[in-house]
DNA sequence: ATACTAAGTTTAGGTTCTAAACAAACTTCT
DNA sequence: AGAAGTTTGTTTAGAACCTAAACTTAGTAT
C-alpha cells in the first residue's frame, strides 16, 4: 500500500500548492529550525499559507513542531524543522556490484538510519532475483520492530551498466548478462513506490556531490565526478542533474584521447586516458620499469611482480614506495590533459576525485594540480575547487537516497 | 512605456495561470493552426480554460483567430495561430562586431520580419555610444510608417567579450576596451523591455540549433555548436539552455589539448587545437608546405605568399587547391581528436559546424568523420548528428530574438 | 493591571480551475 | 423542410487555494 493511500492524502493538488509546498519544505531544509513566520518572510507567502501548507506537511511526517523558542517581543514562535530519524519518512538506495548489494536508509536529513550490506551468491543472478532480495531489504531496512518508519518516499538502484535512467530499463549490464531489463518497472510493481534506476557510478557522483555541500544542492554551474580505477568514468551535474546524454554515455572520460599516437585502447581508438591511465596500464608500466630499478628502493619484492594487482600497486603508492609514485605521477599528467580539457570546456565548479585511484592523496594531487596549473585555462581554473570522494562504499546508495528526498521539495512541470 | 502599461495588462497571473498560459501557447506553437478544443485537449486543459486563456493571449496579440474549418460534424471550429509578423508581436536580436551592429527582428513565429545592418564608426565605441545606438535602430525596426508593431516583447544583444548572461554585464570585450559594464541595465533603463545580453558566439550557437529544428527547442540531449575560424570556439546547450559555467567560459573547445608535445599556444599550455587547427595555424601551415611543392600544383601564385590571409587561403581550400585541402585534412584529424573526447564526454544529439572553417564543406567534413569513426566511441557517435550552420552573418540575432520569442512560452519558478 | 508586540489562526474576498449546463452552428435522417 | 444528433465554444456554479485583514494567543514592558 502507497504512503498515499496508507494516510488518505488526497492525491493531487494544483500547480500552485505544489510550488508552494515545495518551497516551504526547500527553505525549511535550508534554514532550520525556523517557525512559520520566518518561513513567510522567507518564500514570500502569506502566514495563512504558510500554516495551512505546514500542518500538511506535518500530517505527512515530512515536518515536526520541536516547541516554542524564546520569545521575540510578543508571543512565542513554534519551531519547526524537517522530521528527521525513524519518525520521519525515508529514502532507500541500493548500489548492485558484482558481489554485494548495499542498502542504506536515508532520513530527511539525508542521513543514514540503517544500512545493510548483502553478499550476492555467486553464479547468474536473475532480474527476478534482486528484485526479492531487495523487496526483503526493503522489508528488514523500514519495518524493524523497535521502530515504525512512517512512510517510505522511493526507492533507488544503482547498477553497474547501461541504464536509461528516465525508463529505467537497464539496457546493457555485461557483468550479470541483462539485456533491456526494466527493473524499475519490476521493482515498482512489487513495492508500490516510487524507483529510480540508474547506472551506479553516476549515483555515485550524485552522491559524492551533494554530501560535498560545496554549492547548492541546484546550483547552475556544472560539477563533475571523475572515477579512477581499472576504468576511468565520470559524471556531470549540471543545476543539480546528471547529464544522461543522448545515448545515456555522457560523462565517457577514460576515452579521452591524450596522446594521439599512444597505444591502442579497447575501443579501437589511440592514445585514450584509460589506456594509459588505467589501472591495469599502471601496473603493467610499473612492471615494465620495476626491471630497471634498483631492487632495495622499491617496497616490494620482486618476487611479487608475476602476482601484481592493481590493490597491490595502490597499497605500494600509499606506502611510499617511489617508483609507484613516479608511476602515478605521470599517470596524473595525462589525467590532467584531460580533465584541463573538460575543466576548460564545462567549467566547473567542483572536481571531485573517486575510485581507486582517486583516493591515494598526495601522490596524485600534488602532480595533477601543477599540471592543471600548466594545462587549464587560469580563469576557469580559479573557479574549480578540486578535491577528493569522501563517502567510499556508500556513495551511490546516498546519491541515490538523497536524490529521492530531494524531490520532495522539487516542482516537476510536465511541460 | 512599456506593452503592459500600453494595453492596460494585468501585470501579475498566479503561477497556475502563467503554467496553462505557457502550456496553451507553446502547444499551439507546434501544432498551429489548431481550434480551441484540439488546444484543451492536447493540454489536458478544460474548454473553459482554454477559452479564457486563448482570449488573454488574443488581447495581446500573441494569439488570432483565422476563421472557422471544415465542420467535423457539428459546430465548425475557429482555428486559431500565434500570430505572425507585424501585427503580431516581436523580439530583436543585435549582434556588436568589430564594425557592424546588426539588428534582426523576429516575428512570433521565429522568421525575420526585418534587419538592418550598421556600420560602426571606426575608433573607440563608447557603451553609451552603443546604447544610442540600439535605441535608434530599435525605434526604426518596430515602428515604421507603413505598419504598426504591436509590442516588443525583448531585446538581445550578442557581444563578442566575456560576458555574465544573468546579470547582462560584459565583463570583458577587449575588442572594445570594456570592463565590467552593466550593458543590460543601460539598454533596459532606456528601452523599457526586458534585455538580454549574452557572448556573440553562444547567442550564434542558440540560433544555429534552435534554428537546425533537428529535435524540439527542450530536448534534454546536449547540442554543440562549434565555431572555427581565427580561434576556436563553441556552446554546449542542454535542455535548450546554454552551459554558462562557473566563470562563464563554457564551451572552450580551442585549448583542449591534442598533442602534449605540441606548439605552444597563447595559453601557456602546448598543443591546444586552436594551437594547431585554427586559421593562422593551417595559414603557416600552408605557407610552410608550399615551399616544398610544386608550384604547378597550386591555385595561387608564390608571389601571394607574403599577404596570405584566412580569407585567402578558405577560398584556395573552395577552390579545390590540393595543399590547401590536404592542411585543412591535417586539421580535421585533431578536430576530430578534440571533438571524439566531446561527443564521448557529452553525448550530444546534434553538433553543427559553424565559423569560416566551419563552412568550407566536403574538404573538412570528410576528413574530419572518417576520424571521428576511427576516435569517438560507436554508441555515443552513433546518435550524433553532425551538420554545418546555415544562418550566417544572422545566427546570433536570430538566435536572440527565437530565444526572447520562446521566453513567452515558459514558466520560471522563481525558487 | 495595562499597554504593547509578535506569532499563529480565522475569515472574507479574489483568481483560477473544473464539471456541467447551455448556446451556437453544423450534419444527417426522414 | 424539420427534427434529432454532434461538435464547438461559452456561461455558470462550486471547489481549491491564495492574500489581506481581523482576531486570538501568548508573551514582554511599564
Amino acid at each position: 500500500m502507497s504512503y498515499e493511500q496508507a494516510t488518505n492524502q488526497k492525491i493531487s493538488s494544483t500547480i500552485q500548492r505544489q510550488v508552494n509546498r515545495a518551497k516551504i519544505l526547500r527553505t525549511l531544509r535550508t534554514v532550520q529550525p525556523a517557525a512559520r513566520i520566518d518561513l513567510a518572510r522567507e518564500t514570500g507567502l502569506s502566514r495563512a499559507t504558510v500554516s495551512s501548507i505546514v500542518d500538511e506537511l506535518v500530517l505527512e511526517s515530512l515536518v515536526e513542531e520541536i516547541g516554542a523558542t524564546a520569545s521575540r517581543g510578543g508571543r512565542r514562535p513554534i519551531l519547526l524543522r524537517v522530521r528527521p530519524g525513524r519518525e520521519g519518512r525515508c529514502a532507500i538506495g541500493f548500489e548492485l556490484s558484482r558481489n554485494n548489494l548495499i542498502g542504506i536508509v536515508v532520513d530527511l536529513h539525508g542521513r543514514i538510519i540503517a544500512s545493510h550490506r548483502e553478499l550476492l551468491p555467486a553464479g547468474y543472478l536473475e532480474p527476478a532475483s534482486l528484485v526479492n532480495l531487495i523487496c526483503e531489504q526493503v522489508q528488514r531496512l523500514t519495518d524493524p520492530q523497535d521502530a515504525t518508519s512512517r512512510g517510505l518516499v522511493g526507492v533507488g538502484l544503482g547498477v553497474p551498466g547501461l541504464v536509461d535512467p528516465n525508463t529505467g530499463r537497464v539496457q546493457v549490464a555485461v557483468q550479470f548478462g541483462w539485456q533491456d531489463t526494466p527493473l524499475k518497472d519490476m521493482l515498482e510493481e512489487s513495492l508500490k513506490v516510487p524507483v529510480k534506476v540508474m547506472n551506479n557510478v553516476k549515483a555515485a557522483a550524485l552522491g559524492e556531490v551533494i554530501y560535498s555541500h560545496h554549492a547548492p544542492d541546484h546550483s547552475p554551474n556544472p560539477r563533475l565526478y571523475v572515477s579512477l580505477g581499472e576504468g576511468i568514468g565520470s559524471a556531470l551535474i549540471i543545476e543539480g542533474k546528471l547529464l544522461s546524454g543522448a545515448s545515456h554515455t555522457a560523462g565517457e572520460f577514460g576515452h579521452i584521447t591524450v596522446n594521439s599516437n599512444g597505444p591502442l585502447c579497447t575501443c579501437g581508438n589511440t592514445g585514450c586516458l584509460e589506456a594509459v591511465a588505467g589501472l591495469p596500464a599502471l601496473v603493467s608500466r610499473y612492471l615494465e620499469l620495476a626491471r630497471l630499478e634498483e631492487p632495495s628502493r622499491l617496497t616490494m619484492a620482486p618476487g611479487e611482480f608475476p602476482y601484481l594487482t592493481s590493490a597491490r600497486f595502490l597499497e605500494a603508492v600509499r606506502a611510499g614506495d617511489s617508483l609507484a609514485g613516479r608511476v602515478v605521477a605521470e599517470a596524473a599528467e595525462q589525467i590532467a590533459i584531460a580533465l584541463a580539457g573538460v575543466i576548460n570546456f564545462t567549467n566547473p565548479e567542483l572536481v571531485i576525485l573517486g575510485g581507486p585511484l582517486g583516493q591515494v592523496g598526495a601522490a596524485l594531487l600534488d602532480p595533477l594540480t601543477q599540471a592543471l596549473r600548466r594545462r587549464a585555462l587560469p580563469l576557469p581554473l580559479s573557479h574549480v575547487r578540486l578535491i577528493t570522494a569522501s563517502l567510499g562504499a556508500n556513495a551511490a546508495g546516498l546519491g541515490l537516497g538523497a536524490t529521492l528526498i530531494s524531490q520532495l521539495s522539487e516542482v516537476v512541470l510536465s511541460r
